[in-house]
DNA sequence: AACCCGGAAGTAAA
DNA sequence: GTTTACTTCCGGGT
């Protein structure tokens, strides 16, 4: 394609030799003697068409032209600013035929690429690749709950549950039934002492208490697993040591930990994931949950965000994440040394685990935990909570903690919800999150401008994509690729362009609905569908007007009626109330009335959406956009929860909708 | 120069 | 193997 296109695209540019070296190395890696085509002539890049036997030979000859002829090389190219020079070019070439040498060397099929020797040079903090698992790393810290687990067990217990006498089961069982919200365990079931109970399997304990056996068993295994290791869990490795130690390890209370783990399995680190069961394993806390973002932050009052930054005692560990990344994208808004921005970042899953993890801080736990109880359980899970340490979260993913002490129990119904928390995977549940930050920590990333319209800027976009890459782990994320992503949502109505403003777009539709849209793509496919059967009726309008054309003057036709429907402009709230149109500049009337048809079409989706999730309830957001009012309501005080906590979110209203929520899910 | 737009192709996960 | 939700590139417009 980039040859055929050779005649529009005279400038080499430094990206396609390295598609080209990529090509090269795939066709080698794959050794399907695939040979290029030799009739045709690439048109630039090699210029003597070289007879393109084979990769290998094709590199061959590329060098030798760089090397020996280079003015050929270059002979294409039209503007020499953006082109490479020849000294680059040499280089490139010379890169990758080091790549293919060694590729054919070794039969890999990934060629090591060490094009240089001393280190490499990373554009971020090397504390960052622990975030990630790194099989150079002995062996991942343990994962907070555990080490939450081992210190909070009520008094008198050992760690080791093999040791444990019939009391001490029965103390453990309670403890369990308090910390994870258990469904009442039958003491009756359970006279045995430590050793027996941990013989029990995840089918025994389920017999014995429905509710409760896959959280027991989790809860018993991580204990006997943290027996086996030696190390303190008051120090974990911080992982950074390992890697760097020159960046600076900011002190980390253990406390952080906890926070996030088992969110690790969330997003932040996909890549992790495999290492926690998936649905069913999840999450400690009572419910599955169901959105990531959801307010939650309640639950964590007591810890202040900066926690992290502040309690620094030993575990370093903790820190070593965050502060990588803290330390890259600090946010600066904010004030305390939380760092974090991160937290954002990972936290999502780990809202189920809060509970457990605010184990530490009994005080907070306490709160949470009860308090998760009495909403409809989707609370906890907020992922939103405690920004506290993404990263942790995702070191807690060590394995171990993939025991995932399920926590299905609470409803039993979730069971294995499937995850509608994305967490901040998604790009759009990302921003929300860091929009809705409770201490407002991102506000220099990105902020709301108009939160009830849904109307936000970002502040920062380098800053902003750098995150996001962080989040999704690619690192080389920049503006112009997450704008990118951001403009796929235009065509799901799910963001739209604030005209004339830079940076700044507006959110469609509510964080519920997201939530509740299980898959985008349908949406998207069912709009398109639609719009291209409006386009066609309008064209199909358009022909009859111009047919009609002769005989009375056009006009009128500017907004085109659909046949099947009448369009009625008024629909679209947002249409009207604001004068950012949807970013098109030019539309004709066509396209105007495609648009309207859109908008309605959105509307109509939204109310089934909404219809569909709420049973009754008056429920917040959908129901008053319903209203001919104007705006949408852009309800997103769920996420907020914590900060307004005091003050105006109504916790009601956030409980409703989760609720709400809940129930779109089940179905 | 920095955005913004959207097509096309590629990709890691699910 | 397919789908999803981007990611990467890019030419073109504002």
């Amino acid at each position: 394609k980039m040859f055929e296109n050779g005649h529009k695209r005279r400038k080499i540019r430094a990206s396609k030799i390295k598609k080209i070296t990529k090509m090269l190395l795939y066709s080698s890696s794959h050794d399907k003697q695939s040979l290029l085509p030799t009739t045709t002539t690439p048109p630039s890049i090699i210029s003597p068409p070289l007879d393109w036997v084979s990769p290998s030979q094709a590199l061959a000859q590329l060098l030798n032209k760089t090397a020996s002829n280079e003015d050929e090389v270059v002979q294409s190219s039209s503007s020499p600013e953006n082109s490479l020079t020849l000294q680059e070019q040499h280089t490139a070439a010379t890169a990758a035929a080091q790549c293919f040498a060694a590729a054919l060397r070794s039969t890999m099929k990934v060629p090591p690429i060490s094009l240089t020797s001393g280190p490499l040079a990373l554009p971020f903090s090397p504390e960052l690749l622990w975030r990630y698992p790194n099989p150079f790393l002995p062996q991942p810290p343990p994962s907070p709950l555990e080490m939450q687990l081992r210190t909070q067990l009520p008094g008198g217990l050992t760690c080791d549950p093999r040791s444990w006498s019939r009391e001490d089961v029965n103390l453990f069982l309670r403890y369990c039934e308090r910390e994870f919200d258990l469904e009442k365990i039958d003491m009756d079931k359970f006279q045995m002492n430590g050793k027996a109970l941990c013989l029990l399997n995840k089918i025994d304990l389920a017999e014995r208490c429905a509710g409760a056996g896959d959280v027991i068993h989790n809860i018993l295994q991580m204990l006997i697993r943290e027996c086996a290791v030696p190390s303190s869990p008051l120090t974990p490795r911080p992982p950074n040591s390992l890697i760097n130690p020159s960046s600076p390890a900011l002190p980390l209370s253990p406390h952080a930990w906890p926070l996030f783990a088992p969110g690790a399995g969330s997003d932040g680190f996909h890549n992790l994931s495999h290492l926690i069961s998936q649905a069913n394993s999840v999450t400690l806390s009572p419910s599955p949950s169901i959105d990531s973002q959801n307010s939650s932050p309640k639950l964590f009052p007591p810890m202040p965000p900066s926690l992290s930054g502040g309690n620094e005692s030993s575990s370093s560990v903790s820190s070593g994440g965050i502060t990588s990344i803290h330390q890259l994208y600090p946010p600066r808004s904010t004030q305390n040394s939380n760092s974090i921005p991160s937290a954002i970042i990972t936290n999502s899953v780990g809202g189920c685990f809060n509970n457990n993890n605010n184990i530490n801080n009994s005080n907070n736990r306490s709160a949470s935990s009860s308090h998760s109880d009495s909403e409809d359980s989707d609370p906890l899970r907020s992922p939103s909570r405690p920004p506290r340490s993404p990263k942790e979260s995702s070191t807690s993913n060590t394995p171990s903690s993939s025991t995932n002490v399920t926590s299905n129990n609470n409803n039993s119904k979730n069971e294995e919800t499937p995850e509608l928390n994305t967490n901040g995977r998604l790009l759009w549940d990302f921003l929300q999150q860091l929009l809705n930050d409770p201490s407002q920590r991102y506000t220099s990333y990105i902020a709301w401008k108009n939160k009830e319209t849904g109307i936000f800027k970002i502040v920062d976009p380098a800053g902003l994509a750098k995150l996001w890459g962080i989040q999704k782990n690619h690192l080389s994320m920049n503006y112009d690729k997450m704008s990118r992503a951001l403009r796929y949502y235009y065509r799901v109505n799910i963001l739209r362009k604030v005209q004339g403003e830079r940076h700044c777009y507006q959110f469609l539709r509510n964080p519920s609905e997201l939530k509740s849209i299980k898959n985008i793509s349908l949406l998207r496919q069912q709009m398109d569908a639609q719009a291209a059967a409006h386009k066609l009726a309008a064209a199909q309008q358009a022909a009859r007007q111009s047919s009609l054309a002769s005989d009375s003057p056009p006009s009128g036709s500017d907004t085109p009626m659909m046949d099947d429907t009448n369009s009625s402009p008024p629909l679209l709230p947002i249409k009207d109330e604001d004068n950012n149109q949807p970013t098109d500049l030019s539309m004709d009337a066509d396209e105007k009335a495609f648009r309207q048809r859109k908008e309605k079409e959105r509307l109509l989706l939204e109310k089934h959406f909404n219809s569909f999730s709420n049973n009754s309830h008056e429920s917040s957001s959908s129901s008053d956009n319903r209203g001919e009012d104007v705006k949408p309501a852009f309800d997103f005080r769920h996420l907020l929860a914590t900060n307004n906590s005091l003050s105006s979110s109504s916790p009601s209203n956030t409980s409703s909708n989760h609720h709400h929520l809940h129930q779109t899910q089940l179905p």
